[in-house]
DNA sequence: AATTTTAATGCAACTAAGTTGCAAATATAA
DNA sequence: TTATATTTGCAACTTAGTTGCATTAAAATT
C-alpha cells in the first residue's frame, strides 16, 4: 500500500475509467490497451487501485474480474452492499446506485459481500 | 437435458451432496473422487445435475465454481436470491437460509442473481 | 543537477480451473 | 441378445491471472 506514483498506466488506467460509467473487466482493458502496456503491469496498477480505494473489484460472469470506479464506497470501506448488473445478452456491467439490506447473520462478521443481478439490459431488453 | 442415467459417477456425486449440508466447491470434488472418476466426467454430471435441477452452483472466492443440493430452489426456477456465506479462513460456503428482496430495477429483465457474503464464519470467528 | 533509493515495468515462463474431441465403455431400449 | 444412445477417460488445449527477475523510471536526498 505504498504511495502511488504519476505513471503512464495509472494515468492510462484511470482515464479509461473516466471515459465511460460502467464497470470495465480486467480482459477489457488488456486488450484495449494492449499496445501500450504489459497485462502484467495492467493487473498490478489495477490492484493497486483497489488497495488505494480508487477502485473496487468483483466477478462477474464466468469468474472474470471487474473493476469500477469507488464513487462513495470509499468511505465505508467496501462494506456497504454494493449491487452490480450483468448483461447476460452483451455482458455490459453496471453499478447500481441502490443500497441492499444484508439479512443478519448470527456469529459470523461480515466482511465483504457483492450482489450480482444477471439478465437483459435496458438495450438488450427489446 | 435428457434422462439422468443411474452411473456410478451420478451416485457418488450426490453421494457426496447427502454426506453435508454446506456448498461443495468443483474443485473439491474433483480431489475427493480423483482415485475414482476422472475431473472431465465430473465436470459433466455436476452440469447435468444442475440442468437437471438437483444441484445449483455459484462462483464463490477467486472465481472458484461451487454446487450446492436445491431444496426448495427447483420450484421458482432459481430466480429466488439465494445467498451463500462464505469464510475468508476456512473457506467453507454454506447457503443461508433467508431471503433478500432486491432492490427495482426498471427496464431490464432479471433472470438470475446471487448474492455473496464473505467473513469468518461461526466456527473462525473467535 | 547529480546521485541514491524505491517503486513500476516488461518479458517469459508458469499455474490452475475449466473445456473439447474422440475412441472405448457402459447403460438403457428394442 | 442386439442395437442405440449416453457416459467415461484420456490427452491435449484454452485462458485468466500470477511469479521471478532484470531493467527502467519516478521520487527523495545530497
Amino acid at each position: 500500500m505504498g504511495v502511488i506514483r504519476k505513471t503512464k498506466s495509472v494515468e492510462a488506467l484511470l482515464n479509461e475509467f473516466n471515459k465511460s460509467s460502467s464497470a470495465i473487466s480486467a480482459k477489457k482493458l488488456i486488450q484495449s490497451l494492449d499496445s501500450k502496456f504489459n497485462k502484467t503491469t495492467i493487473y498490478r496498477v489495477l490492484d493497486k487501485l483497489e488497495d488505494d480505494g480508487l477502485l473496487h473489484s468483483f466477478l462477474g460472469k464466468n469468474g472474470l474480474k471487474w473493476y469500477a470506479k469507488c464513487n462513495d464506497c470509499s468511505s465505508n470501506k467496501h462494506r456497504d452492499l454494493h449491487p452490480h448488473f450483468q448483461c447476460l445478452d452483451c455482458g455490459k456491467v453496471d453499478c447500481l446506485a441502490v443500497s441492499v439490506t444484508l439479512p443478519k447473520i448470527p456469529n459470523r462478521k461480515i466482511e465483504v459481500s457483492q450482489l450480482l443481478i444477471q439478465g437483459k439490459c435496458e438495450t438488450c431488453f427489446a
